[in-house]
DNA sequence: ACGAGTACCTGGCAGC
DNA sequence: TGCTGCCAGGTACTCG
């Protein structure tokens, strides 16, 4: 599901339900083989201490406590939702796809669901962010204005040969850009996808530079792309609406919204891909 | 180093 | 109503 924007929202609604910085009393694994496997250390490591903030690194979230921080990639299906601890107690079954439940003092507790298993959640110690293996080879920020520049991504495409939007997606150069935004960035800069990313002007860089902040920026705004809310306990409502605004991704021999040409659409990288043959060059 | 392809896993949906 | 096959918003790994 998440990309950047979704990761963000997930972000700022924990950290306004965890404002009151609760203490963590348990911490429960009840399937510890999710994409890296959980540690089993981890309930160990966290029991009696306080959430302090929680933080987001490209796609990964970070819930600090002052020792250590629970560091969680939601992968394509993963969530956080809070849930009352005594409502939790009392479902007969358990749903077979939430792998860790965090309880809190405050008689809240965080639960991470994840069908797929392709998420993770690790430990990372105070000041090792930049070693751990997840982490320590990411790109930089798309909404980090003084690095994330024109001039960054066209020095960083020089020579590369592969798709652009492939090369949009590779988290060692820029994070959070997934595969809907890829498609719809590309579609504002008029660029198309299956270009080479050498091949890449420096105006084009500069358009896809802007178009990546303000779709991320707008996206964020909306609350991401349809994402699962994780405040209520069913967790069926939508909250995000992005996906309305979607030019794109997904229409597939539908009329282009700028130009009226049959969008077009193809695997690149194994990923789907959509764009307009007339407005992309 | 780079690029292409595949693997990981479950669920939902279209088409028969 | 089944069944089958395909697709899904991410990332790490292998191989040439």
């Amino acid at each position: 599901m998440p990309e950047l924007p979704e990761v963000e929202s997930v972000r700022s609604g924990l950290e306004k339900l965890l404002a009151g910085r609760p203490v963590i009393k348990r911490v429960r694994l009840y399937r510890a083989d999710i994409r890296f496997p959980i540690p089993k250390s981890l309930p160990g490591h966290l029991a009696g201490e306080p959430i302090v903030s929680v933080r987001r690194r490209a796609k990964y979230l970070l819930i600090d406590t002052p020792k250590v921080s629970l560091l969680s990639h939601l992968g394509m299906t993963g969530s956080w939702r809070v849930e009352e601890a005594s409502v939790l107690r009392k479902i007969k079954k358990r749903d077979p796809h939430d792998h860790c439940t965090i309880e809190l003092d405050n008689g809240q507790c965080l639960v991470f669901r994840d069908p797929r298993r392709f998420g993770m959640i690790d430990l990372v110690e105070k000041n090792a962010e930049h070693t751990h293996p997840r982490l320590k080879s990411l790109g930089v920020e798309p909404l980090d204005e003084r690095l994330f520049t024109p001039e960054y991504l066209f020095q960083a495409s020089h020579r590369r040969k592969i798709a652009v939007k492939v090369f949009l997606m590779d988290q060692k150069i820029v994070v959070g850009v997934g595969n809907i935004y890829a498609s719809e960035v590309l579609f504002r800069a008029g660029v198309r996808p299956t270009r080479a990313a050498g091949k890449i002007t420096r105006d084009e860089a500069v358009r896809i530079v802007d178009e990546i902040r303000v779709v991320l920026r707008e996206a964020i705004k909306a609350g991401g792309s349809s994402i699962r809310d994780f405040h209520s306990v069913g967790g069926a409502n939508e909250v995000g609406s992005f996906q309305n605004a979607h030019h794109v991704y997904g229409k597939a021999g539908r009329a282009c919204p700028k130009c009226g040409a049959l969008i077009r659409t193809r695997m690149l990288g194994g990923r789907s891909t959509f764009w307009c043959p007339a407005c992309q060059k």
